[in-house]
DNA sequence: GTTAGCACTCAAAACGATTGACTGCTAATT
DNA sequence: AATTAGCAGTCAATCGTTTTGAGTGCTAAC
């Protein structure tokens, strides 16, 4: 059933309101700030009807009202007014970018600085893995007897995070003989394709069958989200909100946002083409805190998705601003890793 | 001017048990739990002896007495009666390290968990670098037309996370020049011997000095503590202690404890050669909160300081599991490291 | 040097009364 | 039929008072 147009006008201004002051909004203060042209007792009518359809609770008869799950949800998707940053906070934002922009995790790590900074909310993310990046060089560097580092080279970055176990007494050139044999095979492949090579694709390769297998899994690694595929940031702000003042609801959200893990799952199966979402805790999702907002935005590059980032808080949360920043950080992001 | 063992035994239970409790000690609670022999007027006015010494203190007339700074000190290295960890807490620190003991980086962020987990507080940590590693090999892949990666093979890892850029115009032949000419020369000197070569030593090398100064820049990154040096873990344990009840502490707590620079601070500077190290906010550290302490074990392998390890939390803290554990920690991780 | 005993102190808990910001409802008004 | 004024009723929060009891310090006796 559709809302009135005075109930939806109503509706956004409690939860304006409710997420400005943190203090349950009465009829009197809603007529006083934002509706003079009708009366109070008018908007206790109207009130009453919001809670009956569940966007409005009461904390005992004779409080004002809060939003519900339901509330929020609306607010974000119809009735809030959409935000935009100052032109310093763009700026700040790009400057930040721009001058550490040469290493890939730098930029993770400073999209949650940057969108905890400017919300003043615990943020989060994680670097989405592209199974469809593409290897254009891969080289062996033998360092001790039995262990090599693999250096994968792609379109876009330098893997060099995985060591393979060599064979005993595989000599140095048994081992570059496999390094070009696997590169003529590998390269242009991306990771997914190599994981998916049959056996028995060619006769020249089937003496480095076991060096191969070891490379699919290093692959996989890389394939897969990691602990250290996630950030945090601000995991302190939360205690700037009045409705953490109760211990165990810290400790509760800290258990969480202190843990990479724990963040992991949050973030994990978001969806992939939505830009915008916003989890909210008491509405069924095991891993938020029951009184935590989760609004994450999924960004993309070159049309492959590169992570998850996002924000953390109270329910009671200024989406408004959270919704511009995450916007505008993805806009600038995807600029720069489009570029490359 | 010391105390009499009298003194010296009362002191140490008052410490014992308002560890234990969080509640300022009284006369009578002394003597029914630990000095069934003497009346409680006596010990009030032993108790109250301490406090003209200096070692007590009363929140008001009436209240029983808290130990200060100078009480928590004396306790570490007079009155307290070492702990021993059990059976079970040493096979788990053993277990942990064993499982995965192939990666420092994995190594380190294991020290701080296990830490963390046996004491039950937050635990921080930061690797020293060892300027007296001795390089073996030394290697570039160049992966872009302008860069290339730095492959150094110590007796102890593999450093590769340093890029140095390639001149214009040079070949990869001339590259790999580069590479053996800078391999003769720096192969076997450690990083700090590298770093204080003059121009002048090698006619031979004379060619690559830019190449050579971007090493040194590379090494010189190696030599220093960095963020990514310090772990830390189990940032929330700190609201199970019942004085963290005031969210301004809290937050001021969480405000150092989630940086990675503020504990870059805050474990800095230690010295070298002593093993248990314990400081307490109120006695003058700018880092660490007032109303924290700070223990700290320094580590090493083969002769040299490898890290330093410790706990920070309420200055209330059971020094006697604490220092137990650092020193097991200690002992197993040594032992590990030093195997190598 | 110890100790029993008593007066004194003071934070914390318990209690009760008051306040005031709300709502819901009813009856009058538009 | 929708709106509104007015009033009774509700309930958390606040404030002041009292009570309680754990604790000390001091004195006089042992």
């Amino acid at each position: 059933m559709e809302l009135s147009e005075r109930k939806k006008k109503i509706l956004q201004c409690v939860v304006d309101d409710y997420i400005e002051t943190a203090v349950p909004v009465s009829s009197k203060s809603l007529t006083e700030r934002h509706l003079p042209n009708i009366s109070s007792a008018t908007v206790r009518n109207e009130l009453s009807a919001l809670e009956e359809l569940g966007y409005l609770t009461q904390l005992h008869t004779s409080s004002g009202r809060v939003p519900s799950a339901e509330a929020y949800k609306l607010y974000v998707s119809d009735l809030m007014i959409k935000d935009k940053l100052s032109e310093k906070e763009i700026d700040y934002i790009k400057k930040i970018f721009l001058e550490k922009a040469d290493n890939l995790e730098e930029v993770i790590k400073n999209t949650t600085k940057v969108i905890s900074e400017l919300t003043s909310y615990t943020s989060v993310g994680v670097a989405t893995p592209d199974v469809d990046e593409k290897i254009n060089i891969i080289k062996f560097f033998r360092y001790k007897i039995d262990t090599a580092l693999v250096l994968i080279v792609t379109e876009r970055r330098l893997l060099k995070d995985n060591y393979i176990s060599v064979p005993e007494g595989m000599t140095d050139e048994q081992l570059s003989e496999a390094e070009s044999v696997l590169s003529r095979l590998l390269s242009g492949k991306s990771f997914e394709e190599v994981c998916n090579i049959k056996d028995d694709i060619n006769d020249e390769f089937s003496g480095y069958k076991n060096i191969f297998l070891n490379v699919v899994e290093a692959l996989k690694v890389y394939m897969t989200v990691k602990e250290s595929d996630v950030v945090m940031e601000g995991q302190d702000k939360i205690l700037d909100n009045p409705e953490y003042a109760d211990i165990s609801k810290i400790k509760n959200f800290l258990s969480v946002v202190t843990k990479k893990d724990k963040v992991m799952t949050l973030l994990a199966g978001d969806g992939r083409d939505i830009k915008i979402n916003v989890k909210i805790g008491t509405d069924g999702y095991e891993e938020i805190p029951k009184d935590c907002s989760l609004v994450t935005a999924t960004y993309s590059a070159n049309g492959t998705k590169i992570g998850t980032y996002g924000v953390i808080g109270p329910i009671r949360m200024d989406y408004q601003k959270v919704v511009a920043v995450l916007e505008n950080v993805g806009k600038i992001l995807e600029s720069i890793l489009t570029n490359r």
